[in-house]
DNA sequence: CGGGGTTATCGCCTAGTAGGCGAAAACCAT
DNA sequence: ATGGTTTTCGCCTACTAGGCGATAACCCCG
């Protein structure tokens, strides 16, 4: 049981903590994961790649503040999706002292191009370069996330644009997944869930020719789990 | 797109934030999930139950806080699980001015008694009395986190003693769970799992007769998802 | 010591989901 | 028309969850 310090037991002198909030900005870009990544112009760690965000606002909450500095400082305001991670405390994870920071896993649909300014870029995020701080193991982390949720919620529907081939989404999902995806059988899952619909339109394939696609959307833009992976399921459903 | 304040670019004014850190330890208790509470005497609040949890220590780590207060605070130090919830910041969560507070899933075997102080006590879950400023949202989200990782990891091995017989494991889940658990089903699944499996004992039923029961315990002691259930599997496993 | 009550366990069945693969469909270019 | 390309359909297998009756293994009591 590590006691690091004395600390008062309760109501006792207060102390308060620097507080962040960081992003993790992730879109499918040429059938690779990028992450949004801001260059720091000053020390400590001056030239290193960091995560977008910064100090926590006096009366903000905390996904307001997240909103606001992906907007100022990216300029990236259409996420589809924004969820919060971990907290991270480790009492030196920042060499200027003491900074909590409460992290976000942020989704941006495929075939938007946001206009980032001179000292960001989308960086693919097999091949991070050198980060500041603890900022690697947060892009890890969201990298996870968007992972596990693919498989039993629609978060698809933040990694893909409103309309979309099947083979266009497996690209997508193949990306983020990690590993090869079937176009067949992602249609049959995701329609089998009620995930997507088939719009009725069609769309004509690339110059090499080749049978048009139908073109498939989400039912829903907002976070829905499968419940049908509950797995211990209640009896008589 | 709340702009709430004028907030400093980066770098600007330092501002800083009170801290605590609060714990929802969840145990079941005669086939209920009970949470700890903590009777404030101060206000504001005062006479209201709270979670228990306080200030986050200058120098100390988030879980490392939250594990000393349980055992300062409540005597609790045999927590078989801890884990990370959502962090809230809501400017106003707190009447005594902004508070960020960081929230963790506690859980406690079922077979064990950590003597609690006098004005502690274990409440059950469904039942609770009224609570001090948000903190009956963070026990349902603790119930909601429990839920769903019983579902896909071993996290059964927290609630459950070390050693139980299969109607005993299907009382822990079935409370934890809120519906039916069916003790052949869930004996088949967590076998299958490699989850659980028999120590070759047997232990005499109860008075009223019985076949003996065989006992198990789980293969591991500490979380492991079940990757059967990421569903979007890889190929060729 | 045999029969009835009780609890645990086994075995078989059904239903639902993931995944593979070949065949057919529907286009383009020559 | 013919060949190349891509999509889509249909059928198959494998695996998992869940239901339920039959059987096993104990206790108690007469």
């Amino acid at each position: 049981m590590p006691r690091p310090t004395s600390v008062p037991v309760d109501g006792g002198p207060a102390s308060c903590f620097d507080h962040e909030v960081l992003a993790a900005v992730l879109q499918v870009r040429q059938a690779q994961v990028h992450v949004l990544l801001w260059r720091r112009a000053r020390p400590p760690h001056a030239g290193r790649w960091a995560l977008p965000g910064g100090r926590l606002g006096a009366r903000e909450d905390l996904e307001a503040s997240i909103s606001r500095q992906l907007a100022e400082k990216v300029d990236v305001r259409d996420l589809s999706h924004l969820e919060q991670l971990e907290t991270l405390g480790a009492p030196h994870r920042m060499p200027t002292g003491r900074t909590l920071a409460t992290t976000y896993l942020g989704l941006v649909p495929g075939d938007v191009e946001p206009a980032v300014p001179d000292d960001t870029r989308w960086q693919p995020a097999d091949d991070l370069p050198r980060m500041a701080f603890d900022h690697a193991a947060i892009v890890e982390a969201a990298r996870r996330r968007l992972r596990s949720k693919l498989s039993y919620t629609n978060l698809g529907f933040a990694l893909a644009p409103a309309r979309f081939t099947m083979s266009e989404l497996a690209t997508y999902y193949r990306a983020a997944l990690g590993h090869e995806v079937d176009a067949t059988n992602l249609q049959r899952i995701l329609v089998r869930r009620q995930q997507i619909e088939a719009t009725g339109e069609r769309i004509g394939s690339g110059p090499a020719g080749g049978r048009p696609a139908s073109v498939f959307r989400f039912r829903s833009p907002t976070l829905q789990v499968t419940d049908a992976f509950a797995v211990l399921h209640p009896p008589a459903r």
